[in-house]
RNA sequence: GUGUCCGUAGCUCAGCUGGAUAGAGCAACGGCCUUCUAAGCCGUGGGUCGGGGGUUCGAAUCCCUUCGGGCACGCCA
């Protein structure tokens, strides 16, 4: 079905043609002032000096042709020039109806689906995931959901940072730990057990060690480095214990992103293109791009128009060993030869924006994409503690994102326990599920380049622009229609009426954004705005809610009306939620 | 230094392809439960949209300038 927005337009645009004006004039917008209208149109000003006439002339001229229009009930031409518009209760009516009635709530499908690959979480083996993984892992799932809602291929790859210092550190601990392993024989000729050779206990405990020690014990760091090197370079041992070491980091990891609700399509890591890399700098070698600077194997990715110094992209450090932008480069030749996406979005931490910017344009110089693969980078912004600075953990630490994520769900156990006659058993699982939404929602309800407060209490409030408080607007229409179902009502191909009273009316206007909505928010990779949106139906259903009566209702057909009305706002708000990667429970 | 992002109510944030009286939430205060979840709803108070200039019939929104802050600027990722 069409956006509301564009059929009014055209409406609209029709109405200043035949009154003698362009029809571009006749852009209807949302009402600014809901207290005087629904929607407006201000083409009367904008004309105003193209057609040497006073705005409110057009503006009358316009809303005459609107008299008998089946889309607007009344069109009130005001000083000094504003068309304020109310629509008509049947035509909403037909929206709400094609809405409910075509798939998707009635969002049209793009006529060529793009294949898009989504870059996000930026996970490293052998490293527990820590607070500042939080954003780009839930930014990046929403987003994903969201590009394939609105009818794109979606590919998510966690591009796993799996050929790093901190696996040569564990592998250094486990060696001081257990000198004997047969890894560590580099004598040894036969076959590795299948076995791990470290629990998943042990692991945990072992980085954050081996990440201290190396730190402060030079020896220590230079061991580790060995160690990558060895692995790296392909020694069997090592390479054995390496592998090892991602398995059970793999397990640890899916194990955090599945209590997030973050699921990836592809756990490929930089060890999968590790292959790629002497072919790629050859590659760039002849194509003339790259040259040696200062020992460094680089290309130049100035541009004439630039107002500000780009350095070079750098291929190879002067050792010759790889870095970032080897393997970043690598891995976009190899997407392009396994997946050949139209797009590659990349989330990551705003401060990577130049780094991007560098390895975008040197992709795009040495041909590594075609030229209309659209390379995008979705920068975050950083989650804070209530000083304004990067969240820490009370003692000044870095919190790991398993703390977090408990933290926060004994918060809301406690409230809902608070608030809530309720089981222990029932009650913990209820709090894992708004805690979810507490978490995600405080997040994605900002823009994803702006950094945010981390405020536990008001994440977790019931009150207010929380996911709670979208929660609990589910919950209540579940309720309601749980009774409705227990009453033996009819709860298949029910009828709606034209909306009664205002209040019904503005939850209908509510519910018939949604395409609009998805639609923009896909095209600016802002999950915010379906934050945005939620909040805005979750307030129009809560004051239609407690001015209606909906099971008591008496008349029959009426009463199926509402029914139907509710249960396609419950359905709105799941699929948002949805797509911001929670869910409601059943009670709350 | 260069570039970039930000500065809106006491706090946390929307609004930024220019439109009428700048919106929410929290906090404060005051109402509404014999009735579908009051974790709700309704209302009151609270603002030189950092400052200055410009473009425009009209600027929080666009341009310039200035102040304040964050961040980035070749061998980390």
């Amino acid at each position: 079905m069409k956006k509301i927005l564009d059929v009014l337009t055209e409406e609209m645009g029709k109405a200043f043609e035949s009154a003698g004006y362009e029809a571009a004039l006749g852009r209807v917008t949302l009402s600014n002032r809901p207290d005087l209208c629904e929607y407006q149109c201000n083409g009367a000003m904008a004309g105003a000096k193209k057609y040497k006439k006073a705005p409110i002339m057009i503006a009358n001229d316009v809303a005459a042709r609107l008299a008998d229009s089946t889309v607007f009930r009344e069109a009130a031409a005001v000083a000094p020039g504003f068309l304020n518009l109310k629509l008509s209760e049947s035509f909403l009516l037909g929206m709400v109806k094609a809405m409910e009635s075509e798939p998707k709530f009635g969002l049209e499908m793009p006529e060529k689906p793009k294949k898009i690959m989504i870059d996000y979480g930026g996970a490293n083996v052998a490293k527990p995931l820590h607070v500042g993984h939080l954003r780009p892992a839930i930014i990046g799932e929403s987003i994903k959901r969201i590009s394939r809602f609105a009818g794109h291929e979606v590919i998510g790859d966690v591009h796993l940072g799996d050929w790093g210092t901190p696996i040569g550190m564990v592998i250094t601990e486990l060696q001081e730990r257990k000198p004997d392993l047969l890894y560590f024989d580099e004598s040894y000729q036969g076959e590795y057990p299948a076995e791990e050779p470290i629990t998943e206990a042990e692991f945990a405990e072992i980085y954050p060690l081996a990440s201290a020690k190396s730190k402060e014990d030079a020896a220590f760091k230079a061991r580790a480095l060995e160690a990558t090197r060895k692995f790296q370079k392909g020694v069997r041992g090592y390479r054995a214990l390496w592998k090892h070491i991602v398995d059970v980091s793999k397990v640890d990891l899916k194990r955090n992103y599945d209590s997030l609700n973050v699921e990836f399509d592809l756990w490929k890591g930089e060890s999968d293109v590790n292959d790629l890399i002497p072919e790629m700098v050859a590659y760039m070698k002849e194509g003339g791009w790259a040259y040696i600077s200062d020992g460094a194997l680089v290309v130049d990715v100035k541009e004439e128009t630039d107002t500000k110094e780009v350095p070079p992209c750098m291929i190879l450090k002067s050792d010759g060993a790889s870095l970032y932008n080897t393997t970043d480069l690598a891995t976009i030749m190899e997407r392009m030869r396994l997946y050949d996406p139209d797009e590659i979005i990349y989330i990551t931490d705003k401060r990577q924006d130049l780094y991007f910017e560098q390895v975008f344009r040197c992709a795009r110089k040495t041909k590594l994409v075609k030229p209309e693969t659209v390379l995008k980078f979705l920068g975050h912004g950083t989650m804070n503690g209530s000083d304004g600075k990067p969240f820490k953990t009370r003692d000044g630490g870095v919190m790991r994102l398993d703390n977090l994520v408990r933290e926060t769900q004994e918060e809301m156990y406690r409230k809902i326990r608070e608030g809530r006659e309720m089981p222990e058993e029932e009650a913990k699982a209820v709090a894992e599920t708004v805690a979810l939404s507490a978490l995600k929602y405080g997040d994605l309800s900002n823009q994803a380049a702006k950094d945010y407060v981390f405020d536990i209490d008001r994440f977790t409030s019931f009150e207010g622009d929380t996911g709670p408080y979208i929660l609990y607007t589910i919950v209540r229409i579940k309720s309601i229609l749980n009774k409705y179902k227990e009453q033996g009502g009819k709860t298949e191909r029910l009828t709606f009426l034209e909306a009664a009273g205002s209040s019904e009316k503005e939850l209908e206007m509510a519910l018939v954004q949604f395409n609009t909505m998805i639609q923009s928010a896909a095209e600016e990779i802002a999950p915010h705005k379906v934050c945005a949106y939620i909040y805005d139906l979750a307030n129009a259903f809560n004051h239609f809610y407690h001015e209606t009566k909906i099971l008591s209702e008496e008349d029959g057909a009426r009463r199926e009306s509402l029914i139907a009305l509710l249960a396609l706002t419950r359905d709105v708000l799941e699929t948002c939620i949805d797509l911001l990667g929670f869910s409601a429970p059943e009670k709350m």
